[in-house]
RNA sequence: GGGUCUGUAGCUCAGUUAGUUAGAGCGCACCCCUGAUAAGGGUGAGGUCGCAGGUGCAACUCCUGCCAGACCCA
């Protein structure tokens, strides 16, 4: 008996069931550096159409978190595709190296620019950091299996990169996109410096709140917007009232802002000085007038915001007249509806401003003192000239309340003082001047959006967003490289020359090569009355002008590209910024094809944090599960939404994994033995089985290929789990065991199986390699044949075209289903254990017959029984139907069992050598093998 | 508060232009096998399609509102 099972033909591969790929993936790494892998795909693919992702720099700084990993995965996982689907597609990336939180992890440790560092040595300190957290965040990477050019990525900070950086901007400048302005950030009076928004936290603070009349300039105007006969109402002053808790912004004051849609009403009142009529909203009336002690006469008339807009007024205390505005920004939360605004000290001021065209006048110096020559309050600091501007209100008999104020105000991070917004001179990009706006809206259509929601998303941004302020008040950035005049504040005439030759010292010296610029060495005698200016530019510059400084230095990669693929906050960040640059460049976009993925949440669908604590952190999933369950966790989430991962989700993905690895083991192990260049069954001779798997692959593999085309990569892991799990494990692997184990290992019946198992295996292994990175790798070690040195050099495997065939498989496979199901109920009331207990008896109508008898004895095969027989004519009575025309009676079988290949035939005993064999054993050990012609 | 989205079994996903009883795989339960064996095969139970209205002969699908969640803005 022991001598039959050495007769069999066992599965033998060294490839382990157990994948241990935190072990193995980083030896695997090691030997794809060693190897140089990416060079040799590069040199693989020399020669075909280019695809060009292009890579969105993360930020220097901190461990990468989930999100980057699922960015790389996501980037590689189309990288290599369009590698296997005939592309030379390279992948270079790239770090974003400037800007303020390095700024600030540098200042924590050695204070502000200037104090123990100077400004170069600060900046020295930034470079050196940024370094090392990019190496940091490339092991990272590297170790989740992503291919690329680690060796040369691109950082915004290298030389090379600023001094493109610097070319371009020059380009925009001459494309006559910048011009200067003035802004209000953050400021801290003690610094004495503008603040970031990171720099800022808010705080309780008591302020005074105050409710300011003013007076409608021409009362005949506000009777005809509101619908009032001429004259009708008379020459009772009207004021429009509003109420701020910053007083000492008022001398700024350019408008006051009422929202269209919000009613108001025209109340006549009886106050201290006579009769008056104030306009209040509507719906705050009553509690305004209550605030102010008034008793409300008579409402004279009801109108809607709109109806005021650029209507006149008289500022409370200057002699100036201020428009009527309209603002979004107006709400009816506190207040009186009205607002007043200064574009100078707030934000919203200054957005609606911009808008309306209103001055940006700053009277506040950078000590928070008033400039000479601001009436009443010149050289007051803004805290003593709140009272002074309250009493001057109250005299003029303007104001109608005052009281302290408590609320949430932004102060300083590190004085803890309160803020002010002030004014600055800075220096934009406008969105209009050279219709930058226009012709991005106009080029966003062409581009093609994934998903298809991104266009309106970015549509809108763009439709709404401010000229673009590019310059900061910051140490660790690439400077705006321009010398404006003291006097008037023009740029130099030779201003595009001057850029240029910056940049070609910032290409020598890097940006310190600016800031150590004498003016003097490029103006000569013109640096006394030219000022060179130290701002720098905003990072969103740096990263938003890759496509250009890279593209300058690797023209291989240059835009515009294929495709730029982020996170989806990237609408408003590096999408938009890179296309504004790129429009005002080209006038064109960058990127023909932008794909963005969501953020990673938790099962429950909630936001990562730390204070949850539902983080997941890639480098643990790594360390324990390996970079492949990552990976396929990653294609197996539908990016277009959140990204829910957790414990469980991952052990799921991780089931998943061990399915396919060990499908592809089963084949591995039984194409032991197989050569494909002496073995393989010529397709016409394929059996019908065998034939109909390769037709089966070549489907899967053209939807395969069509999905990664479509970067629809949860549908290529649903696809191919289930071809693992129905087709493969439920169907087709389980049929072949007897074929595979029984017949000779040299047998047609064997190597016609083994020849479909390869070329399902050189197709799976192709179809896994975008994703399961390692593991395909690993496949090709196990694959037998001569073969390249790596899957990832390779393209996808082409499939032989098998002629039709005679059988009708969906039938067939309908019927096995059906006794599958008769063969459990026989298990359950324990006549059979294995189906091989089992035998089946079909009975079929006429025209049923011919499909479900084409197989003859082979069918036994293909139910995994030891007999089935199909008959024409009327079933018995116990038969049970499945279907039209079909029914099925399974029963157990006593024939005796074969002790070779387990089945239960009659002819065992009748061999006199081989007492224990059945016939078909008998052959299969003293000859050729059997005849296999479908199963 | 505004913009762009999302919500189908415990999990990951399908579900055409509205048209039979809403599907798959995993997981789970149970059974079998012991020649893929820390594997493999089978059967089965799981769903008020986020909730509430509305328009249709007919709604997971279209409309409105609400709830929950994500990103971006304020």
């Amino acid at each position: 008996m022991a001598d039959y099972k050495q007769t069999i033909n066992l599965p033998q591969t060294g490839f382990p069931m157990k994948a241990d790929l935190a072990q193995r993936e980083p030896r695997m790494l090691a030997d794809w550096e060693a190897r140089d892998l990416y060079g040799r795909i590069r040199a693989a693919a020399r020669g075909r159409p280019r695809f060009v992702l292009h890579d969105g720099p993360p930020y220097a700084n901190g461990t990468i978190h989930i999100g980057h990993a699922v960015n790389k995965i996501l980037k590689d996982i189309i990288v290599k595709s369009r590698s296997l689907d005939g592309y030379d597609a390279p992948y270079i990336p790239g770090w974003d190296c400037h800007g303020l939180p390095i700024e600030h992890a540098i200042e924590k440790k050695h204070g502000k620019p200037g104090q123990k560092l100077d400004a170069n040595a600060f900046r020295a300190a930034c470079r050196a950091f940024a370094q090392k957290q990019v190496e940091q965040q490339r092991t990272d990477f590297k170790r989740l299996g992503v291919l690329g050019d680690w060796e040369r990525p691109y950082l915004t900070m290298n030389a090379a990169y600023e001094a493109e950086q610097i070319r371009a901007f020059g380009r925009i400048v001459h494309n006559g996109h910048l011009y200067r302005g003035a802004k209000p950030v953050h400021w801290c009076l003690d610094c004495r410096s503008a603040l970031a928004e990171a720099e800022v936290e808010y705080e309780e603070h008591t302020s005074p709140a105050i409710d300011v009349e003013f007076r409608v300039a021409d009362l005949r105007d506000l009777e005809r917007r509101i619908g009032q006969p001429a004259g009708g109402l008379g020459t009772t002053p009207v004021s429009l009232v509003i109420w701020t808790t910053t007083p000492w912004t008022l001398p700024a004051n350019e408008a006051v802002a009422l929202r269209a849609g919000f009613r108001y009403s025209l109340i006549e009142v009886e106050s201290a000085v006579g009769r008056e009529r104030l306009i209040l909203a509507s719906e705050l009336r009553e509690q305004c007038l209550q605030r102010y002690g008034l008793a409300p006469i008579e409402v004279i008339a009801e109108f809607d915001g709109v109806a005021l807009e650029r209507l006149e007024l008289e500022h409370p205390f200057l002699q100036k007249r201020v428009p009527v505005i309209l603002g979004e920004h107006v709400t009816l939360e506190a207040g009186t509806g009205a607002v007043h605004t200064a574009p100078a000290h707030g934000q919203e001021d200054f957005i609606v401003g911009q808008q309306y065209g209103l001055p940006v006048v700053n009277p506040v110096g950078p000590d928070g003192r008033f400039t000479q020559g601001t009436p009443f309050v010149a050289q007051l600091r803004i805290d003593e000239a709140n009272a002074v501007i309250i009493d001057v209100i109250a005299n003029g008999h303007r104001l109608l309340q005052h009281v302290p104020y408590r609320h949430s105000y932004p102060h300083c991070w590190r004085h803890k003082t309160p803020l002010i917004f002030r004014a600055t001179p800075q220096w934009f990009i406008s969105m209009d001047r050279k219709q930058l706006r226009a012709h991005a809206l106009r080029d966003i259509r062409s581009v093609r959006w994934t998903p298809a929601w991104g266009e309106q998303r970015i549509t809108g941004m763009i439709e709404n967003r401010p000229d673009w302020c590019i310059s900061r008040q910051r140490t660790w950035g690439v400077p705006i490289t321009l010398f404006v005049h003291r006097e008037t504040g023009a740029l130099h005439p030779d201003t595009l020359a001057l850029i240029d030759q910056a940049a070609d010292r910032i290409a020598q010296g890097g940006i310190e090569a600016w800031f150590a610029l004498d003016p003097a060495e490029l103006l000569g005698a013109d640096a006394a009355s030219y000022e060179k200016v130290t701002d720098v530019m905003d990072v969103w510059a740096d990263s938003g002008l890759s496509f250009e400084c890279v593209g300058a230095e690797r023209p291989e990669i240059a835009a515009p590209v294929d495709l730029y693929l982020e996170g989806s906050d990237q609408h408003r960040g590096w999408f938009h910024s890179s296309l504004l640059m790129s429009e005002a460049l080209h006038q064109r976009a960058p990127y023909r094809g932008v794909l963005t993925h969501g953020f990673t949440v938790d099962e429950k669908g909630r936001k990562m944090s730390k204070s949850l604590g539902n983080v997941v952190a890639p480098q643990t999933v790594m360390a324990t599960l390996g970079a492949d369950v990552l990976r396929l966790w990653v294609a197996s989430t539908d990016y277009a939404n959140e990204m829910g991962v957790s414990d469980e989700i991952l052990k799921r993905t991780a089931d998943s994994y061990r399915r396919m690895r060990n499908t592809v083991r089963f084949l591995l192990g039984n194409l032991h033995g197989f050569d494909p260049a002496t073995d393989a069954v010529p397709v016409a001779e394929l059996v019908a089985l065998d034939a109909w798997a390769i037709d089966r692959a070549r489907a899967l593999q053209a939807e395969v290929t069509a999905a990664y085309r479509d970067y629809a990569f949860h549908l290529i892991y649903q696809k191919i789990h289930n071809f693992c799990i129905v087709d493969l494990g439920g169907f087709y692997l389980d049929v072949l065991k007897d074929r595979l184990y029984t017949t000779p290992a040299k047998s047609h019946a064997r190597r016609s199986a083994q020849t479909a198992m390869y070329h399902l295996a050189e197709a799976m292994v192709r179809w896994f390699a975008p994703i399961l990175s390692f593991t395909a790798e690993e496949i090709w070690q196990h694959l037998p044949g001569p073969r390249g040195e790596s899957v990832q050099c390779e393209l996808w495997h082409v499939l032989p075209e098998v002629s039709g065939g005679r059988v009708d498989w969906p039938a067939l496979l309908a019927l096995r289903a059906a006794v599958t199901r008769e063969l459990e109920k026989l298990r359950d009331t324990g006549a059979i254990g294995a189906p091989l207990d089992a035998q089946v008896d079909v009975w079929c109508s006429a025209d049923q017959y011919p499909r479900h008898a084409a197989l003859g004895e082979e069918l036994r095969f293909l139910l995994i029984t030891s007999a089935a027989r199909v008959h024409q004519g009327e079933a018995p009575a116990d038969a049970v139907a499945v279907g039209e025309g079909v029914a099925i009676r399974a029963a157990p079988t006593s024939a005796p069992k074969c002790v070779r290949c387990w089945q239960r035939i009659e002819d065992v005993g009748t061999h006199a050598a081989h007492p224990e064999l059945c016939g078909r054993c008998v052959t299969n050990i003293t000859t050729d093998g059997e005849t296999r012609r479908y199963a």
